[in-house]
DNA sequence: GTCTATAACCTGATAGAC
DNA sequence: GTCTATCAGGTTATAGAC
């Protein structure tokens, strides 16, 4: 009886959690733990807990911690890199579109992944080798369709310098965050509100900066 | 003789290595390893290792691993904050020489400690209660002369939007660096021509979006 | 103060019952 | 497939010789 109960009180999204095999659950706390703590400073035990699991079912479903941990590294970067990539090498926007929909997705994306960044940025430093590896792909970006637009309008900038100042603007709120917060300048509340003046505001400095020659680069 | 012979041979700078006592070695290497690898992955052989002294010596001088961390990061916490917090504070400094002095004061320390901001920021996400703590000393940071100044310039402005800009255009690309050198669009050795750039650049950029009124934020 | 040896503990991984 | 119990190896910290 009581457990009809409960069972009638759940919500939708509880149910589909309950629903859920062994094998998702591990994923899922994977991805939760080693996103907030990192690689070294997760332990097994700690995902096998937030699982609701135990510690045996990550070893016979995944083999290792190591095997684990790439599994979720690899499914990050593709969410850190994945909103970048195909906007800049997409030869049907212009440079001022290509502005707006990374800035827009960027911070939509790091609004409901907010340690993200930090996580995989860390990692790599951890492991630059192994990171070295996976990025092939992304060898084309040199010839990357911005690099071409942004030498047409200004030869003089380093694609680097203007993905610097783009990205800098965007990702960097998302890792000070915590800073700020404690520091009692920001209250947790406002920043939703800063990041989405962001979405807007950001192109419009960006281009703002590609127009200004007061000083060659 | 042959040790004299070694001895002739080494550098100023060997030999004031050679003359610092086993609680400087310690420090040395354990700033050099944590901040490479962070609290979790270093273990307490590999400072040993680094200081070329003995695992128990660490203990002696400084009774625990995490009691040695804690002195590192005050340290280094001091020199991430200690480059702003003053120069934001000066009341002799007006907002353009404020821009100026902390990007050039940024690039320059972050040149000879490019994974300071990255140790710093993924410390404090690891351990954001222990953070809190330690920054009391900056909760004046409400009351900065800067907040002021940008205040009367542009009140709708919120002067923690201005230091994401501000900071993620000087920071970020320490942080970024090695994803751009991996992904080959970033010769590792025009590097720090680009910062050179920057320490000009930056101030302008945004004494420039200091001006723009366009979209009111 | 500095070292070697070792204690005490923790962590990833597996064996084996169900 | 899932669990409990345990092993093997590694890590921090300390005892004790010099």
């Amino acid at each position: 009886m009581s457990l009809i109960l409960i069972r009638n009180h759940m919500t939708k999204q509880q149910k589909i959690e309950k629903d859920k095999n062994a094998q998702e659950k591990i994923l899922d706390a994977a991805r939760k733990v080693f996103t907030q703590k990192g690689y070294a400073a997760t332990r097994t035990r700690d995902i096998a807990e937030e699982s609701g699991l135990n510690l045996a079912l990550l070893n016979y479903y995944f083999k290792s911690k190591e095997n684990l941990f790439k599994i979720i590294m690899r499914e990050k970067m593709k969410g850190l890199f994945g909103v970048l990539v195909p906007v800049l090498n997409d030869t049907s926007l212009s440079l001022e579109e290509k502005l707006q929909l990374i800035a827009y997705n960027y911070i939509e994306m790091l609004s409901k992944n907010p340690d993200l960044p930090i996580f995989v940025l860390s990692e790599i430093r951890n492991n630059p080798e192994g990171f070295a590896k996976n990025i092939q792909a992304s060898k084309s970006l040199k010839e990357a369709h911005f690099v071409q637009q942004l030498h047409e309008r200004r030869p003089e900038i380093h694609p680097v310098q203007f993905l610097f100042s783009l990205m800098g603007m965007v990702i960097f709120p998302f890792i000070a965050k915590p800073v700020f917060v404690s520091s009692g300048l920001l209250p947790e509340n406002q920043f939703a509100m800063l990041m989405e003046q962001r979405k807007v505001m950001v192109p419009v400095w960006i281009k703002i900066m590609l127009e200004t020659k007061t000083i060659n680069i």
